[in-house]
DNA sequence: TCTGGGGTCCTCTAACGT
DNA sequence: TCTGACGTTAGAGGACCC
């Protein structure tokens, strides 16, 4: 689902081919693991009449995007993050379906499962890839990470269906380069001694950290390859990007990157956000969007054993300008009703009038729920909320997420109604 | 063509305390 | 008492990633 999965074939290195002797993986201790259209596979697994078949994962509103897509899809233009509106010129035949994340999670676990079997030294970077590394896992079975890697697609695909793409290398972004070259179903070992043969000839944005903005800063003084960044003088780019950018591109560039595979990173931000299927006006209904999405983010929060002192809100404007807003709280909370006061506040205060597309709720600053201050009030109503919430959680997990909604916390300004989603906007 | 939803990280600016 | 330098932090926005 990544944009290294673009990458021309062409670039692929010749060291891998099924003729002449196997790379020399000595040294080559990260592996970057990333599903095939994972979405897609998902969904595809186990039904034959799909087989061959193109399908596109994503929003089929309005407004969606497309999420995945299989390869029998790319094959007429479709691509991750398109418009699925486009999609379905370029591809009317294909098979659109919706996402269902628990189904993805599900497998995602399992997936993540095998890699720990393998070593505990295991770095999600999103449902459908990690990073790992097998430092210790060859001292313990003998093998090689070429041999780690055939082994682990090999899993994947006999227990769960779906097959995955392997980078080998001796440093995380090349292993990931190489997973991306690899794709669709293949393994990629990038020896130590070949990282710069590799590295050279791709384009910029081909780097970690180098999307559109920078692609075209970099290309309007003449840096268009990653050979140019390597041999460019370190001053020069960052007058152009900007000097943390510049030294780790620079670094990137010149086959240097030290960092390490890291288990369990600590989340920094919960958060959820809508899309509206057409813009909204109405204030008393954009407050009940934040009221919903303030459920979101707190019930997120709760489930993850969670509490956050910052609550940002965000709006999108029908021009596609984009605004945030946020105020951090003396105390930290995983209470919707108490994210909500905060998130409202700020949209009266600090959002004008307007045709509004997006809003969305986003909690920072986090804390670990057990080792958070209590409010000084540990029979006040904050507490009283919370359980409620809490049992509101639970109703959902047993009864599904409509069971308990939303609006039961809304104050008595506008009653409870339907989604705006369905009201639609009102002028 | 017309741009989702979940995030992270970086830069700039303003406010504040010393 | 006022002012400026400096470091820190919060807030806002943008770019990027999957």
């Amino acid at each position: 689902m990544g944009r290294s999965g673009d990458l021309p074939k062409a670039l692929r290195p010749s060291t891998n081919g099924p003729d002449g002797p196997p790379p020399d993986d000595t040294g080559c201790t990260i592996l970057h693991v990333d599903m095939d259209a994972f979405y897609a596979s998902v969904e595809t697994r186990g039904r034959p009449e799909l087989r061959g078949r193109p399908v596109v994962v994503g929003g089929l509103g309005p407004r969606g995007v497309v999420s995945s897509a299989n390869y029998a899809a790319r094959a007429f233009g479709v691509r991750s993050a398109m418009p699925t509106a486009r999609a379905r010129r370029l591809c009317p035949h294909a098979v659109y379906l919706p996402p269902d994340f628990r189904r993805y999670q599900e497998v995602s676990r399992g997936v993540m499962a095998i890699f720990g079997e393998v070593t505990p030294l295991v770095e999600p970077l999103s449902l459908d890839e990690a990073f790992l590394d097998v430092a210790g896992a060859l001292r313990r079975t003998g093998s090689t990470p070429g041999g780690i890697a055939a082994g682990i697609r090999a899993r994947v695909a006999a227990e769960h269906g779906i097959t995955c793409s392997v980078g080998v290398a001796p440093t995380k972004f090349v292993a990931k380069l190489a997973s991306g070259m690899a794709k669709p179903d293949g393994l990629l070992v990038v020896p130590a001694d070949r990282v710069l043969d590799v590295l050279h000839p791709l384009p910029v944005s081909a780097l970690w950290g180098v999307g559109a903005r920078t692609a075209e800063q970099l290309r309007r003084v003449g840096l268009e390859t990653v050979a140019d960044i390597a041999h460019s003088p370190l001053p020069r780019l960052r007058r152009t990007i900007g000097a943390a950018a510049a030294e780790h591109l620079h670094a990137l560039a010149n086959g240097r990157d030290d960092r390490q595979v890291v288990p369990d990173a600590a989340e920094k931000s919960v958060g959820a956000e809508e899309t509206f299927d057409t813009d909204l006006y109405d204030r008393v209904v954009l407050r009940r969007e934040l009221l919903r999405l303030a459920e979101r983010a707190a019930a997120a929060l709760r489930a993850r054993g969670l509490r956050g002192r910052t609550v940002s809100i965000k709006v999108r404007f029908a021009d596609f300008t984009t605004i945030t807003r946020s105020r951090t709280l003396p105390v930290a909370t995983d209470v919707a009703r108490e994210v909500y006061a905060v998130a409202r506040d700020l949209f009266d205060n600090h959002v004008p009038d307007g045709a509004i597309r997006l809003v969305g709720v986003r909690m920072e600053q986090l804390v670990d729920a057990a080792r958070a201050v209590e409010q000084l009030t540990f029979d006040g109503p904050e507490r009283g909320w919370r359980d409620a919430e809490i049992a509101a959680d639970v109703a959902r997990t047993r009864f599904g997420s409509s069971a308990v909604r939303p609006a039961s916390l809304l104050p008595r300004e506008g009653g409870v109604g339907n989604s705006a989603k369905r009201e639609g906007g009102t002028g």
